[in-house]
DNA sequence: GGTTTCTATAGGACATCTCCTATATTGTAC
DNA sequence: GTACAATATAGGAGATGTCCTATAGAAACC
């Protein structure tokens, strides 16, 4: 249902059509919600059906009319109950773990490519956060007090987006390291975790 | 696919029900990848279908027959195959993330209720990881040179969890304490990611 | 004494999301 | 000059996974 409610949250700012939106999913909460653009469509009819959302069609000339979306009353209201509740529990799915879970049938070689590979995709995403938040910061150096407290929610998730993903570069530097030394064994992992854990 | 693979996995270990590798996932990697029953059967229907896995019918008096399953020659190349090929791309789907998105629209206590609970979930999951470490530590240590080496990969992915747990945890603490403080700004939001990224 | 848990399998319905395709025009890149 | 990206919408098919249910006897719990 976060596809929902993020629609709505999204259309609770200001209106926007499914073109729109795709385009701000994708600007400010692809590090931790992605949407398929026919996904939004389909959301945005449901909404609709749902009378969450009602449009203005926008005529175009040589393009296909924006149907230009903004929140009922009642979308409103199912928005905010939404985000009072509990948030639900949501498993990891880390296929690359399942591969390092099994990575004893591997060559040693073919682990350290699997490694590398992922540590160059968490190198652009740092580098892309690096790119955002300087944009997010002049933002906020120019906004008054009641943009500013408008932008604490985005903020936060960007905070969590760069502090997991500065852990997750740092675990994969490790390994990689450990595994030029020579001092990737059971051993070591046993003794990295207990240090990890017992610094509470 | 990666449910596919990780069946191939276990069953190239050795043979197993599809309850034994019910319990298995939720034992050995459900901090990475969960199993729902349903989709373990269909999916040993599938691959023995496709001739990748095996099985023996064992006779049981009080309860249903067992289907032990193994992986056949086709299923350890296919496994061997998909290893060593990327990992693909994951988007994270975080609800958590969604509803602090939008926490602008939350009065500050519900946001606070939101966090907490989500502290407490992380402790009780870092509970279970310092079990799992004590128990792995242990098996580890009364382990011969053979056995260790592959308790190799399961520790590299227990790691990941400890220390991406750590992480998240480390994030929520600090909203809390800023949320306390009166200092859940968004410069100084700013400035905590400006420190984060620039430690590299 | 009744409820839950464990062992063991599996189908039905549903939710959710992705990928591909179609339509139509303009502008940009190589 | 040809292909790709941007604007704008939306359907079809399929992959994947979850939830609920059914069956059935033994054991354990309270």
């Amino acid at each position: 249902m976060s596809l929902r409610h993020a629609i709505l949250g999204f259309l609770s700012i200001r209106p926007m059509s499914g073109y729109d939106l795709k385009r701000t999913f994708d600007q400010s909460v692809r590090h931790f919600w992605s949407a398929d653009q026919a996904a939004i469509y389909r959301m945005l009819g449901d909404l609709e059906a749902d009378g969450m959302v009602e449009y203005e069609r926008i005529a175009q000339e040589t393009r296909p009319d924006r149907k230009l979306f903004r929140a009922t009353g009642t979308g409103r209201d199912a928005l905010d109950m939404w985000l009072a509740a509990p948030a639900p529990a949501v498993p990891r799915r880390e296929p690359l773990l399942v591969k390092l879970f099994f990575s004893g049938r591997l060559s040693p070689e073919a682990t350290l490519v699997l490694l590398r590979a992922e540590l160059d995709a968490v190198e652009a995403e740092m580098g892309a956060f690096k790119t955002y938040v300087e944009a997010m910061g002049e933002r906020v150096e120019s906004a008054d007090a009641n943009a500013r407290a408008s932008m604490v929610g985005p903020l936060v998730t960007l905070v969590n987006g760069v502090q997991l993903g500065l852990a997750y570069r740092a675990w994969l530097q490790r390994l990689l390291r450990d595994a030029n030394d020579g001092t990737f064994t059971a051993e070591n992992l046993v003794s990295q975790l207990r240090a990890a854990l017992e610094t509470q």
